[in-house]
DNA sequence: CTGTATCCGTGTTGATACTG
DNA sequence: CAGTATCAACACGGATACAG
């Protein structure tokens, strides 16, 4: 598919004909869903069915071909898991993580962006990588905790490190446990409202000390970079 | 499966139907042109035909339509330039400027990414903006010097200061004059030639001491980050 | 559950031509 | 030079139905 001379349609892929490096980048990123395809592997290897839950309205002849044209791009692999599971999942690559300083640099720039629209589909991948980004640093070192999040299909756990709030996916334990829909706790996590009055939500639980629950979610906001 | 201000069809704008706010600004560089607009606007204001020229391939309704999108998204606002001048730039808003981090991100990993084709169109301000992202910190710690750059409509001059390369437009002038298309500069600066190779090249000039110009271009490759 | 195959509507692009 | 207007071609996305 990849003709090695000339194009003369600047058909399908390559959609930037130019040399610049970032160009070169943004032919990922300008494909719809594909940079987000790669944001729900960042936390690790997913089957098919558990990204396509952080992508609606995806469809799935969309997905395949997204995989398809990330691995031709030596950004994702597959991977046939061992022992008794035997199933296969989709893996990013090193150049695939090697994108992370990217999300980074979206989700600090897409907070200055005016229209954003906090009401939509939030993902279970997308709220625990914008916390990574939003945490202040100053107020989080000192600090020192670990908080679980249970978001249905997906769980995962966060420590508090020297100001940085680290997370990787794993049962909802710690200090603090929030459990309920990224889309009900992502309110929560970035205020305004204190978590006191959360107290009683359907579809908010949190537990642990509620003053240092209040601390904690005191670290994020859409306020700072 | 969303919420009530469902919308039937995903139409124009707003591509990506998340809350995630790295999607919302992949609404942006998911355009097609849209971010490289924004790129070629990042050393300062353009007029429309300057902007064009970085772009080759771009129609001028294109151009206008992204413009006038950028403008509504309130990243670039056209300018009026005052005295006997006269005429219209468009300028990048503060928070156009605030994308810088992404270009460079989007550089760094464009790097590691396989498949870039450095034949390809590469625009003045591109191999400038490259250069800023690859310039080795620790080697160029120590070195002190200025140099400029004739690209033909555009021209810049740079400096390094404390491991960093900056760069402004401006008269191509300093300890250290290169001059050429930015694609006939590129392979000069990044290698592997040496400087010295060049030397009778029609489409490179450069002026300066040859020992100084090789430490320099040597700070200079697309092997590191 | 994990995809694959097909089909049609539609949005977008790039050419061309034109205006101030 | 700085745009605007029109338009046909086309590639892409989403839906649906189907297969291992």
């Amino acid at each position: 598919m990849t003709v090695p001379g000339e194009s003369p349609r600047p058909s399908r892929r390559s959609i930037h004909e130019e040399g610049c490096i970032a160009a070169h980048a943004l032919d990922i990123l300008g494909e719809r869903w594909t940079f987000l395809v790669m944001r729900e592997l960042m936390f690790g290897p997913k089957r098919f069915g558990l990204i396509r839950a952080g992508l609606p309205g995806i469809s799935a002849s969309v997905l395949t071909q997204r995989l398809e044209g990330l691995e031709a791009s030596g950004i994702v692999q597959r991977v046939l898991l061992p022992k008794p599971a035997e199933v296969q999942v989709y893996a990013l690559t090193d150049v695939g993580l090697a994108a992370r300083p990217v999300i980074e640099a979206l989700c600090r720039w897409g907070v200055v962006m005016p229209g954003h629209d906090p009401t939509k589909f939030i993902s279970p991948t997308s709220l625990m990588f914008s916390m990574m980004v939003m945490v202040d640093a100053d107020a989080a070192r000192g600090l020192d905790l670990r908080a679980g999040f249970d978001l249905g299909r997906e769980s995962f756990q966060g420590a508090l490190v020297d100001g940085r709030w680290e997370v990787e996916p794993g049962p909802a334990e710690g200090d603090l446990v929030f459990a309920g829909s990224p889309n009900a706790l992502a309110p929560v996590i970035y205020g305004p409202r204190r978590l006191a009055d959360w107290e009683g939500s359907e579809a908010v639980r949190f537990s642990g000390d509620p003053v240092l629950g209040q601390r904690f979610i005191d670290l994020f906001s859409l306020r700072r970079g």
